[in-house]
DNA sequence: AATATATCCGACCGGTCGTTCTTATTTAGT
DNA sequence: ACTAAATAAGAACGACCGGTCGGATATATT
């Protein structure tokens, strides 16, 4: 194996540190997270953080990191694992809503905080966070298109506007569940993107029945 | 007339600083917005701010219901100005997305950034940003609830659901305009809801024609 | 056994935060 | 003119911010 123990445990501290950051930052954004805080929910001194990341924009970029993991894991794996097309779509925007409905972080979506956090100041954090976007953007676009491809979508279907619609209810849902009644939110953010896709979907076998 | 000079002139500092505070707090929030730099850009002291609210919190407040103030007149008051119905509703978002579009503030939507920043933090300005979006949901459900009645919606059509997708358009679209493609967001965003009302309203003439 | 490396801590720095206190200026009422 | 009230400025406060430094500890290499 070759493991060396003084590098394993940093990377443990390393992800432990991560996961609390990028839970933190789900309620108080990445700047309002103080390293402070960090350090002291963590039982670890605030130097202590300064061996594993020289300044707080580098701690910040690297939570990114790991908050884009976490949603790969938890919302774009499930995705994979389902067939092409508009099941796929579908079952990428329920692990989504089931993952803010098991909150999972305390502040619901951790990009939706930091985008609308960052989205007006210039910087390597806001330009990280746009990256991440469009990517994201990009594969909800991609899964749009394999399924107009299989014919489970129109031919003439605009598919970014589809893709923007489908993020819309997604971001929606984690803005309103904190705010209004979650369990109402979350049922309009899953029926919105069941609906549309049903009106659009020449054949209903392939989505569930009801409005469950 | 009876006009107070000492109380005339407090009034106007106060909305000056006020209309001030949404701005930056529309790109920094309102709590990443300091009284430092808030007094700083006014060329103000920061102790001056303290003798019109006496803590940070209440001037958070108060700068919550001035953006209120500046969302009626030139979100709902223009809706309010074309007929009710579709027409109503359509106006509606579509001065919401002009606002954006106009780069009003320099955040995009005062609401959308600072909703976000409170969702997860208990307290008085969470309270008072709850409501407020609660309010707002409730005036957009009546005026969907109002087209049903009038017969430009099918008498069936599920109002909070209806009213729930065009607000998650405007959203998106304060979010992914800074992120992304602006012009592409609020074609998209436009779009959407425009495609959505068309599809359910029976009469086409009440809505505008093409994609434009 | 000696040395090098990675991790982590306690103490401390300058700066900024929200807030308070004292004081000066302007205007209204008498 | 004189008092009272409202509006402002200035200096200073304790707390916390991100960040630095020297040293202590644990692990690996030789």
């Amino acid at each position: 194996m070759n493991v060396d123990g003084r590098l394993a445990r940093g990377q443990r501290t390393r992800t432990a540190v991560l996961d609390t950051a990028v839970s933190l930052a789900s309620a108080s954004g990445l700047d309002g997270l103080s390293l402070g805080h960090l350090a002291e929910s963590l039982g670890v001194s605030k130097s202590g953080l300064f061996a594993h990341w020289r300044s707080k924009e580098e701690l910040q970029l690297a939570t990114i990191d790991r908050a884009v993991a976490q949603w790969q894991e938890r919302i774009i794996g499930p995705a994979l694992r389902t067939p092409r097309g508009v099941r796929r779509i579908h079952a990428l925007h329920d692990a989504r809503i089931d993952f803010y409905a098991g909150r999972v972080l305390p502040g619901g979506c951790f990009f939706a905080t930091t985008e609308f956090e960052f989205n007006a100041r210039p910087g390597a954090v806001r330009d990280r966070l746009a990256e991440v976007f469009a990517a994201w953007t990009a594969f909800l676009e991609r899964l749009v298109a394999e399924a107009v491809e299989l014919g489970e979508l129109p031919a003439g279907t605009d598919v970014a506007l589809l893709a923007y619609e489908i993020d819309a209810f997604g971001i929606a849902a984690a803005m309103r569940s904190r705010l209004l009644d979650p369990e109402v939110t979350y049922r309009h953010a899953r029926l919105g993107v069941l609906n549309h896709l049903r009106a659009l979907c020449p054949d209903p076998a392939l989505l569930p029945e009801g409005p469950s």
